[in-house]
DNA sequence: CATCAACCTGATCA
DNA sequence: ATGATCAGGTTGA
């Protein structure tokens, strides 16, 4: 299968694609956009722009190319490709990935997706059933409004994130022509960007597909079919090496295999 | 540079 | 039932 529906927006690497029977809803910008799983791909509703959707999906990439160059690195993720085909990193609106990833710093994915769809609810416009993620001046316009969204110690950065933004003291289009060394150093100057948030963001926001976000999950992965533990540092170090310029690819896959119900060579 | 408690909130576990 | 711990971390000392 070329694109999976299931993997890819279910992996968490994007919170908030709701599953509804067989198809996938979705916001886009200002378009509910709803998703059928096809043989190879997926059909699309709501919205004219197809190409919009391609974007999104990475669809131009050579995926083949990519799982190919991951599977030679390693045996172990090799099996995790075959067992997720179809398995896509998105590539989603800067802002929005900053602001989502912000948000989500030490929550649980259930959590994670309460808080945005309160502040979608609280700032963004209404669509009809779904609403918009807000720009940052509606954040700003509206920000008394996220004492509503249960947001805790993260309320504050959003809000200042959203001013740096609107102000232009922070140029997302400009960190997006920097090379991935660089877009993390940048992003790493934001207050609630830590080097996790800062990954996140490379490689979903500005497609840098050698980027490794280490969290918790992936830390124990690490250790448990790795035997490789240590700071931030140097996992990265030994990740981006092990898995090279798709490393970001086989983070998701990892990230994605069950770790209670797989055979690792330690214990978690 | 490495370490570590504190931090909002909510769910899970003992 | 009530307290401890953990969750897609980051901050500041």
């Amino acid at each position: 299968m070329n694109i999976s529906l299931d993997y890819t927006l279910g992996c968490g690497q994007a919170h908030r694609w709701i599953k509804r029977d067989d198809t996938w809803e979705g916001v886009i910008g200002n378009e509910i956009i709803t998703l059928t799983q096809t043989d190879n791909g997926f059909e699309c509703d709501g919205t004219s722009n197809e190409n919009m959707i391609l974007n999104y999906f990475r669809a131009k990439d050579n995926i083949q190319n990519i799982y190919n160059d991951i599977r030679r690195r390693d045996s172990y993720v090799s099996t995790l490709i075959h067992k997720y085909q179809g398995m896509r990193i998105l590539k989603q609106d800067s802002w929005e990935c900053i602001a989502t990833y912000i948000l989500a710093t030490n929550a649980n994915i259930k959590r994670i997706r309460q808080m945005i769809g309160m502040v979608c609810k609280e700032c963004g416009e209404d669509l009809g059933g779904r609403y918009s993620f807000p720009t940052p001046e509606e954040v700003i316009m509206k920000a008394d409004r996220l004492s509503n969204c249960r947001l805790g110690y993260r309320r504050q950065r959003f809000i200042e994130l959203a001013k740096r933004i609107s102000t232009n003291d922070i140029d997302l289009n400009t960190i997006g022509k920097l090379s991935y060394e660089e877009c993390v150093q940048t992003l790493l100057k934001i207050k609630g960007i830590g080097p996790k948030v800062a990954d996140c963001v490379s490689l979903f926001g500005y497609g840098h597909l050698d980027a490794f976000p280490i969290d918790t999950r992936i830390t124990k992965i690490l250790w448990a079919v790795y035997g490789k533990h240590g700071s931030y540092k140097q996992l990265s170090k030994f990740s981006r090496e092990k898995f090279g310029k798709y490393a970001g690819y086989a983070q998701e896959f990892l990230y994605y295999s069950n770790p209670a119900t797989s055979t690792f060579s330690h214990k978690i």
